[in-house]
DNA sequence: TTTCAAATTGCAATCGATTGTCGAAATTTA
DNA sequence: TAAATTTCGACAATCGATTGCAATTTGAAA
C-alpha cells in the first residue's frame, strides 16, 4: 500500500522526451551530452527528487564501492577506533562500509565473510576471531577475487595484505622497561596462543628475560588471562606462590591489567613499589586509575587509516603484479605510574 | 587482468542443460522444482563455488535487507554499544548493517543519509549530530519510503519511530539523590541546548530543585560543558565563585564528570565530602576512578536491540496504519562513591 | 487407451543504470 | 556549396537474479 515508486532515469527521460542513456550520461557528467540538455536533465532530476539506484549501478559496473569489515567486537575500544579510522579514510573516496562482528566465533565469522562475498564488496578487512584457526573462508575471499586485508590478529600463513603492530618488539620494550625499573621477577599474563599476536607478545617477554639473563619460571606464566576477571584470578594465583613475582605484564589487555590492579589494591599491595603492572592497548581508563597504568599504545585510529590507504594504493596499481605487503606499525610504550619506581 | 568471472546461475544452468529460472528456484528452495533436479543443482552450485550476487537479487526484489546506521561517532562507547546491539538482533534475521558516522557534522550527516538512500537500504537508524537542527534530509528519507528510526538524540518534531531514554526522569532522580545526600547547592553542566536530550536533562535538574524548593542560580548552570576539558574548565569557573556549589551534575557525559573529578583532586577538594559529582552514561571507567563516579546507565546495547526489533515489528504489520511509536527506556541511576556521603 | 489435473520446467520480461555502436544533425574545412 | 568532421543522442545489449505465465511432462483416474 505504500510503494510510491522512486523516480528512475526513465521517468526523467520520458518527461524530457529523450532516452535514458542521455540521462545517465548527464548524471555521470559525461562529455557526450550537450551542455544545455545536461542542465535541463540535472534540473529535472532535482525536481523529481531523483536518487540514483546504487544497486543497479553497481550491478552494471561490476563493483560496489563498498568495503566489508569483520571484527570480533564492534564495541571494543581498539576495534571501534580502527573502524573509525577506516571510515574516515574511505568516506572521502565515496566508499561505504559494511560492518560485521564475529563475536569471537569462528562460525559467525564464516557467515559474515560469505555475506560480504555475496554483497560483492570490493574489499574485505578482517581481524580474526579467537576461534579461527582454519582459514578456508579467507582463501575463498581471495578466490572470489576480492581484495583481502588482515589487520592486528592475522593469519601469518596466508599471503595477503596485512597491517599489524610489532607486538614482539613492544612487549620486549615493556618488559625491559620493567626490569630496568628494578623489578626482578616479572610474571606474564598471556592470551590464547592460537592468536599470533599473543604468541608474539610472549616471545617479546621471553626475549627481554633472556637479554637480562633472567630465568623463565613457568609458574610465572599464566595462560588465558585476557579479561578483567581472568586477570584478577591470575593475580590471586600468582600472589599465592611461595616466591612472589614483583611485577606482572598483562600482555593480553588493559582490562586484565585492571584486574591485577584491583586485586593488588584489595590486598593493600603497593603499586608500583611492591608490584609493577603493565597492560596493553592504552585504553582510555589506564590514565585515570590510581596509580595510572603503564601500557602500550597501538595507534588504533591510525591503523584503520593505514588499512584504507593500503587498499586504495593497491587499487591504483592493480595491473602490476601483486606483492603481499605487510605494514607494521610500531606501538609506543606509555610509561605511567604503575611501573615508575622512584630511582 | 584478474577478473576471473564469478559463476552465475547461468553457468550452472548451462552445465546442467536447464534454464536459469530452475536454478534460481532451486537455490531459493522453491517447491516448483523436482527434488532430484534441486539436489543436482545444489550439488553443482557447490562444485562451481557459486555465490549469489546479492546486488542483482536485491535489484530484482526491490529491497536490500540492509539497515543503514548513522551515528555521530562510531568509537564512542554509547554508540558502539548501540550498534553492537543492533547488529546482534539484525544478524539473526539475515540483515546487513551499513555504518556511517557524521562526526557531529550536519553536512556529513546529510551526505551519509543520501548515500544510504541511494543504496536502497530498507531502514535508516539515526542519532543526530550536534549541528543538526534542520531535518529536511530526514524528511527526504520518509518521502523515499524508507523506514526511519531515530534514537537517543532525536528530532521531537518529526513523527517517526523513536527509541529514547527518559532523560528528564533520570536527571530528576540523579539530582534528587544528590539533594537527599545533603548537598544544598547543586550546579549543572549542560550540553548544547539544540539537542533535545540536553534540554530534557536540564528540565529534570530544574524539576528536582523545584521539588525541594531550592533556588535556581544561573551562575551554577554552565553551558556547553560536554567534554572532559570543558568539564574541567567549567569546574574551575564554578570553584572560583564566592558562593561555591557543593555538588556538580555533569549532565552531558561521564567525560565531563571526569574533568570535574580531576580538577577536584588537583585542588585537594574532597569528593564526596566537600563536593558531590554525578555523570551521565555509565562509561566503564566510572567504576574505577577514585572515588568511583555516580552516573546513569542508559542500557545502550539493549537500546540497539530495541531499535532493531522495533523495525522488525513494523515490517510485520506494514499493511496496517503506521502509528509513530516512541519507546522510552528508563535509565538507571548508578549510585557510587562520588555522591555517597556517610549518613 | 484416453482424459485431465498436477508437477515441472521453459520463456521472456523485469529491476535501473551503463555503455559500445551507429546514424543524424550541426559545425568546420576545403 | 560540397565534403569532412564533430557532436549528440538513440538503440540495444548487458549486469545476474527473480517471477508470472505458458508449455510440457508425468502420473493417475476413467
Amino acid at each position: 500500500m505504500k510503494q510510491k515508486k522512486r523516480t528512475t532515469i526513465y521517468d526523467i527521460a520520458e518527461k524530457l522526451n529523450i532516452t535514458a542513456s542521455s540521462v545517465s550520461r548527464a548524471l555521470n557528467n559525461s562529455s557526450y551530452v550537450n551542455e544545455n540538455t545536461k542542465k535541463l536533465i540535472l534540473k529535472t532530476a532535482a525536481e523529481l527528487n531523483y536518487k540514483r539506484n546504487t544497486l543497479a549501478s553497481n550491478l552494471r559496473k561490476g563493483h560496489s564501492k563498498t568495503i566489508g569489515v569483520v571484527v570480533p567486537r564492534i564495541n571494543q575500544n581498539f576495534f571501534a577506533n580502527v573502524i573509525a579510522g577506516i571510515e574516515e579514510a574511505t568516506y572521502q573516496k565515496g566508499y561505504n562500509l559494511v560492518i560485521c562482528q564475529s563475536n569471537e566465533s569462528y562460525e559467525k565469522e564464516v557467515k559474515c565473510i560469505n555475506t560480504l562475498i555475496n554483497q560483492h564488496v570490493d574489499c574485505i578487512v578482517i581481524s580474526l576471531s579467537v576461534e579461527s584457526d582454519n582459514h578456508q573462508h579467507l582463501q575463498n575471499v581471495i578466490e572470489q577475487d576480492i581484495q583481502l586485508i588482515q589487520f592486528d590478529r592475522v593469519a601469518d600463513e596466508l599471503e595477503t595484505l596485512k597491517v599489524i603492530n610489532d607486538n614482539e618488539q613492544a612487549s620486549f620494550e615493556a618488559v625491559c622497561h620493567m626490569i630496568e625499573q628494578g623489578y626482578k621477577k616479572v610474571a606474564l599474563l598471556e592470551g590464547p596462543q592460537n592468536l599470533n599476536i599473543f604468541r608474539q607478545r610472549k616471545t617479546g617477554y621471553l626475549n627481554a628475560l633472556k637479554k637480562y639473563d633472567m630465568p623463565v619460571r613457568p609458574e610465572y606464566i599464566i595462560e588465558n588471562a585476557w579479561t578483567k576477571e581472568l586477570g584478577a584470578a591470575a593475580t590471586r594465583k600468582l600472589l599465592s606462590l611461595k616466591d612472589l613475582p614483583d611485577a606482572i605484564f598483562a600482555s593480553t589487555s588493559d582490562f586484565s591489567a585492571l584486574g591485577v590492579l584491583e586485586v593488588a589494591n584489595a590486598l593493600s599491595i603497593k603499586v608500583p613499589a611492591e608490584l609493577g603492572i603493565c597492560g596493553y592497548s592504552n585504553e582510555d581508563f589506564t590514565e585515570i586509575t590510581s596509580p595510572s597504568i603503564t601500557t602500550i599504545d597501538q595507534f588504533s585510529v591510525y591503523m584503520g587509516k593505514t588499512v584504507a590507504n593500503l587498499y586504495f594504493q593497491e587499487m591504483e596499481n592493480k595491473d602490476t603484479i601483486v606483492i603481499p605487503k605487510i605494514i607494521s606499525i610500531k606501538p609506543k610504550l606509555m610509561v605511567r605510574g604503575s611501573t615508575k619506581r622512584n630511582g
